[in-house]
DNA sequence: TTGAAAGCGCTACCAG
DNA sequence: CTGGTAGCGCTTTCAA
């Protein structure tokens, strides 16, 4: 295939052209200083017969600063990153920033290897990162070479970081308050392992909700496996699976929360098949509110994290961080959408 | 909050440190000669000692050439897009490319300004671009900016692009032949508007198959809407809803054909509001095989295609329009996968 | 308001 | 194998 090789028209080109300097060029791009009415319309005259765009890569070098967004998430097949993500690439990309995301699949190594990575950034640069685990070093190292980051969804600070999160502790409340209204008697947390600040602190909250709720000893229960990282649909039915094959049901919770609607909906399909009803044997809330949830049978009780204002918030505190290079920190809270499961 | 603003070191700080010349750190460093021993360790040991890292806008503007990619999909909130997008990040990310995603939501005027944008990336640069409609003309003129480009799951070549779709013809005799073949008498595609050439090809398969296998007249529908592109699980639920309220049942199919799971699944729920039983009622299929359509009740017979696969296929192709220029063109298979919804 | 010129940090060339 | 040097395309002084 023949290929037109058109050389890029750099903007001495069109200064050339227009009979005038590259300066007044840059200038007249920029709007740093005012360009006389006559060399504005040569010039826009020049850029338009040549076709010229200006080079992104010089004028950052030049600048010395870029534009330039780094996303970190665990996991970027999971709704819940991405309806997060594409509330704030929107906002983003409308002031002309550019957005990069990558996955580490909540693998710790990975995460180190693409943290380190971003030391060859540009300074001045904003990494985002979701959770994250055991990276507290790392993070140190990129505020040492002057980038920007945001802890997402951590529930935690570390010196010198932004963060939003969601309120872990209040809804927990909420919900357990919720669940003993409804008369469960023995409540179980279905949860990922503790790696997570903020899976932790849900954790933490359930078991201090619990207690204040008049739950105690055998009433409340708490499983976790590693194995529910990834796949988690699949991985929470394959554990509910095996928690209903060898535990006798009087000794399981009457109700479950489970930490996140895709484990909710694995564990669904485990109890079903087990030839169990929802929510007369088992009651069920999820976390999450996916869009899916409200479209299983039945439909999925769950606690509602608004994605897209989390997605809007995150973009204003991006600004304020790269404008004002200030540390910001906010919660956002949570609430209870009752359907079916429980 | 304080400042550590260690400025970062260069290559000739790095370069005097060591008592060498630039060139010679960035010959070590890039291993483009070879560089003598006993300075590769002075080299090494003063880049330890200033953590240096390089700086990848300056290599870019000297190269003349950066190591771009960028992905525009119409919908980064769809699993079908996110598998592929893991599987191919995951490759890119380890030869060291940079890899920039965006979502046009389905919208021509928004395709075309990411588009434009995409105008000022240095040239080299590789553009992937996931469906999208109406934007031949920008294509040719990224062309003409000297990018790569890439159609993916588009069923459609322009001169000088590369391509990778999976194949919306064979399968749809598959399908079709197994529809026959469980004795459904009627049946129904329920699709997204043909703006997309792929959805075209399926919608004309559709017909082809259908009439192959001895469908006729009122024994074949095809139904679409314009509100079913995105929030589809949810479009299609109110979608179906309205058909099943409008039309007497023996006057519909017994057996639909969605052209997404997400679709399929929002009918699903309409369905069995309804009152009606899948698949005694109505045989359903999907397209897509997404993670969640093993576990809705009833399971979801789909058309699978393989994402991860088709990421890598992708990489595949990308390396070769990088290193070659060249322009590929490649289908991938489907295939069905039998559940109990049909 | 303008043009000339000095770099941003790096790589590629050339002579030795 | 090495050092010196030119220059990628742009922005930003500085003098005029």
């Amino acid at each position: 295939m023949k290929r037109h090789s058109s050389k890029r028209p750099t903007i001495s080109q069109v200064a050339e052209r227009a009979g005038v300097s590259a300066g007044t060029v840059s200038n007249y791009l920029n709007g740093t200083v005012s360009v006389s009415p006559d060399r504005s319309i040569r010039i826009q005259e020049a850029i338009d017969a040549l076709h010229y765009v200006p080079d992104p890569t010089a004028s950052s070098l030049r600048r010395k600063e870029a534009r330039d967004i780094f996303v970190l998430t665990p996991d970027l097949n999971n709704m819940f990153y991405t309806k997060i993500l594409r509330s704030y690439m929107d906002l983003a990309y409308k002031e002309g920033y550019n957005i990069n995301i990558s996955s580490y699949e909540y693998s710790r190594d990975l995460e180190k290897r693409m943290l380190s990575r971003l030391m060859s950034a540009r300074k001045g640069s904003l990494v985002v990162i979701f959770n994250g685990f055991g990276d507290e070093d790392l993070i140190e190292a990129l505020i040492q070479h002057d980038l920007r980051v945001i802890l997402a969804d951590r529930n935690k600070t570390i010196a010198g970081t932004s963060s939003l999160s969601f309120d872990n502790e209040n809804v927990l409340f909420d919900l357990v308050r919720f669940l003993k209204e409804k008369g469960f008697r023995k409540i179980g947390l279905f949860t990922e392992p503790l790696l997570l600040e903020n899976i932790r602190l849900r954790h933490d909250s359930f078991l201090k909700a619990a207690r204040y709720y008049g739950y105690s000893g055998d009433n409340i229960t708490v499983y976790f496996d590693e194995t529910l990282v990834l796949n988690k649909m699949n991985q929470g039915y394959l554990n509910m699976r095996r928690i209903l094959n060898e535990t006798p049901i009087q000794s399981l919770p009457d109700a479950w929360v489970a930490s996140s609607d895709n484990l909710a909906i694995g564990i669904m399909r485990a109890i079903n098949e087990a030839g169990y009803r929802i929510p007369d044997d088992f009651g069920l809330v999820g976390f999450d509110n996916l869009d899916v949830s409200e479209f299983i049978q039945p439909a999925l009780t769950t606690v509602n994290q608004d994605q897209v204002y989390f997605g809007s918030k995150l973009w204003d505190i991006s600004r304020r961080v790269l404008k004002t290079n200030e540390c910001v920190n906010n919660t956002i809270m949570q609430n209870l959408i009752i359907r079916s499961s429980c």
